[in-house]
DNA sequence: TTGCGTGCAAACGCTTTGCATATTA
DNA sequence: TAATATGCAAAGCGTTTGCACGCAA
């Protein structure tokens, strides 16, 4: 198991973050923002439940999955799907789009400026255009 | 549940097809592949089963997972990752595009001319760009 | 007969849920 | 104190696997 990062806020900004959101900034949640917020980060469930309990945190599972789902929810991290198994959800969101390495089960975020989309289709008659993803799978070359 | 639509493919043009992609032809796989190929399809493994047993078929489920994997392997089928729950397959391995409609659970083909990439990334160094899977999320207007 | 394919049910991994306990305002 | 969040364990759901049986060459 990779060591954790270090957490990219402190808990006073985190908890100041939440709040803005109409968050109740909880210990665990302020925990788990400290380490996801304030930088662009690429994590899974489990990954953040290790990097939180290496460092002496104690959030439980359920915990985790409450609150990625609630922050994700306030638009403080976005879902990513790109494996049928795991959802990860990512900390930079504004736009911009992923490489995947399958490989690695890693996410990668493509600068907005280095992936240009030059035509977009009409929907479906009915139907509007809510975001559009795009993932460049790579692997070892 | 929905009516299954016809066999795309006759059963001695579906076996036809297994073969030439020197994958045995047994009832089952060819009872699949008229369904699937010779026409464009997304389904997931448990529309699948409903199709294939409300037609007359006796498919197992073991079997309609085994089946789909094997033919995604020899490039039969596309795998398309849209949603955590549920892994659809594309039985269209040309290159396009697609709309997912979360409302309906619904994935539907964009043609390659209808969207443009103007500018591709350069991957991360050792790394080399598998595919680039492109999804425009869409809802009730 | 020999080997591969199939079907069933059990196992699996990620995620969600129910409910008692703890924490927060 | 009243409301909300947390933790644990169990349940859920799509998918995979183990193994006995069936079928085709």
């Amino acid at each position: 198991m990779s060591t954790p990062p270090e957490t990219s806020l402190s808990r006073t900004r985190a908890a100041e973050l939440l709040r803005a959101q109409g968050i109740n900034p909880t210990q665990q949640r302020t925990e788990i923002a400290a380490f996801l917020l304030g930088t662009a980060r690429h994590v899974c469930a489990d990954t953040l439940l290790a990097w939180v309990n290496q460092r002496g945190g104690r959030v439980s599972k359920a915990t985790i999955y409450n609150t990625l789902r609630l922050f994700a929810e306030h638009g403080l991290l976005r879902e990513v799907i790109v494996e049928p198994t795991k959802t990860f959800y990512d900390s930079n969101t504004g736009p911009h789009h992923h490489f995947f390495d399958a490989d690695k089960g890693e996410l990668t975020d493509i600068a907005p400026e280095d992936i240009i989309l030059g035509k977009l289709p009409t929907p479906p008659s009915g139907s509007r255009i809510d975001g559009v993803d795009i993932v460049v799978r790579v692997s070892k070359k």
